[in-house]
Parts: structure tokens; sequence; C-alpha cells
DNA sequence: GCAAATACCATAAAATCCCATAATATCCCA
DNA sequence: TGGGATATTATGGGATTTTATGGTATTTGC
């Protein structure tokens, strides 16, 4: 499965066409299809997007007898099929954002991707710090600490 | 999984380029990723690293249906996926490290690498001093017993 | 025939490769 | 064990390639 990472904003021009970052890209290589699969989100105000093989697995496990989805979940899925867009590479790595994603994500001159390991998102680069202090702001009340794997305990 | 041991300085030079020292490069050679994964870390101005199989890990289990990360604990996540860097080996062994990197570690000329087992740092070499100072003094006030023990929980 | 979509081409900036050399560590044999 | 010979590492700079980003030409569908 695809890994992505990091933070890069690209420009985006007349014809909706944008550079996908080349990690990003790279990271899609071996998949069938060239190119994304982009849907809005229904958390925020940006575009979730993946590569094809993680679309395929979600679309088996719904498929199989044995998949532990309550109906709701099924229901929201079944939504996000809907509404993904199969958006190809062109020649140049670029791909183009149809006027619905443009309009669900507010994006008008730059695109900001961010990697969230197997998945990424596109956002207009003003949102997302909003929501960057947000989640900053909520983590430091709560006083959630990211105690995920990476960083080792007793250290500090 | 990769060990990381020791203390090693090495120049940075106007590209932004630093050799990763070589005990570390060995032990990331069985990885399929011939690099590092970097990020700010939340605790310090040093920059935390490791390899792609930790971060692959960490990045199946956010996908997995059994993960039982709150929405806000998945945010805060996220934005560390989105603060990490790929960073490749060039074939001489180094890597360039991102200006939002040097500038959060306030790195200039030199780059202190500190093994920290499954994972590593890289340091201003005199934050690192003041860091090391201080960790000593609260030590001995507090009277730690200085006997190694087990890297903690999660690390394997 | 026309508009919209797609393919093709050009360019500047940035990233990467490639080679040269200096510094360090390791080997090897007397 | 010593100490020269050899290999590895660290570091610097120039040449080359890739990337991002425009614009123009060609095709497609209606």
């Amino acid at each position: 499965m695809a890994l992505f990472l990091s933070t890069i904003i690209n420009r985006i021009d007349a014809k909706c066409r944008v550079s996908v970052p080349s990690s990003f890209r790279s990271s899609l290589q071996k998949q069938t299809f060239k190119g994304v699969i982009a849907f809005p989100s229904y958390q925020n105000n940006s575009i979730d997007a993946c590569g094809i093989d993680r679309m395929e697995n979600i679309s088996d496990s719904l498929d199989s007898n044995n998949n532990n989805y309550s109906k709701e979940e099924f229901d929201l899925i079944s939504l996000y099929f809907g509404e993904a867009e199969r958006l190809p590479f062109d020649k140049e790595g670029r791909i183009i954002l149809p006027k619905s994603l443009i309009q669900h994500a507010t994006i008008n001159k730059e695109v900001l991707f961010v990697g969230l390991g197997p998945t990424f998102q596109m956002w207009n680069p003003d949102s997302y710090n909003k929501k960057k202090k947000e989640t900053i702001k909520i983590a430091n009340k709560k006083n959630l600490n990211p105690r995920l794997k990476p960083i080792p305990k007793g250290i500090e």
C-alpha cells in the first residue's frame, strides 16, 4: 500500500490542472491505474484521495460475507464510492480537478497536498492552516499526546 | 527493526546535505526505502527520524478497522504524517534536510546524530549539549538510578 | 462546426547525479 | 604489535536530469 508523507503546495492553472507532488506519484507507481481517486471529505472542506488499490481493497471487503461493517458504515462508504472521481495523470504528472471538488474545498490559486499515510488530502492552504491550529488547540486542551509509536517514551 | 546507537556530528553544506553516519545507514540497509523518515520533534527543537518500516507499521494500524483512535487523536496523528518527510540517501549516503526541519532545529553548520534505539534524533550540537546538562542535573536531583533498563513499551 | 477536453511542447527552477578529493577507519603482514 | 597499505567515509562542486508550470496545437464529442 502507498505511504504518503509531508506537505507540499502547488499552483493550479486556468484549466484546473495541478501537479501531484512527485513523491506522491512515485508512491503510486506500481498501481494499475496511473492517477488518483478523489472525493469530497465529509469531515472538512477538503478533498480526500488515494490510489486505486485502496479502493479495490475496500470494494472487496464490502463484497465479502464476513465484513464487519454496520449498516450505517456501509451506507457511508457507498456514498463515497458514488462521489469518487478517477483522475488520471497527464504526461507531466498533473491531474485535472473537477469543478465540484474545487468548489467543495474552495480552492483558487493553490492546492496544499498533505500526506496521511495510506491516503492524502488536498486543501486550500488557508483552510488547512486554520484546521491545523484548531487541532493543536484541541490536543493541548485535552492533553492529547501523540503517543503513537514513533517517539519513544522516556526520552524527554 | 533498526537499532541506532551512539553520537556523531557531521557537517551540513550549502545544499543542505548531511551524511547520515554510516553505522546508521547500515542499520537501515534491509528496509525497502533507502533513506530515512524525519519529522519535527514534539518535545524538543530536534528532528526525530526512523526507517520507513516503522512508519508503515503505524500507517497500517491507522487503516485497520480495529484502530481505536478518537477523531481528535486521528487528527493529531494526521498532523504528524503531514510534517514527516521522506529523505532518500544519495549515492554517497547523504540526505537533504528540508528548510522546515532545519528551522525547527535551528541547525546551521553541523548536525548531531544521536541514536535512541529504534529511532534517532538530529540536533544542533549546542542545543543538544544544553539538553544533556539539564537531563543530568535533573537525574541527580531526583537521584535516578542510571542503570539501563529496556527501552519502553511498544517499540520492539 | 464549435466548445471542451486532451495531447504536445517549451522553459526556469530545483533536485539529483556524478566525479574529485580529503579525512578517517580498517586491514594485513612483518 | 606496529605501521604502512588499502578501503571506506565524509565533503565539496560542477554537470545533468527532473519537476513544476506555463502555453499552443490537436483531437473528441455533440
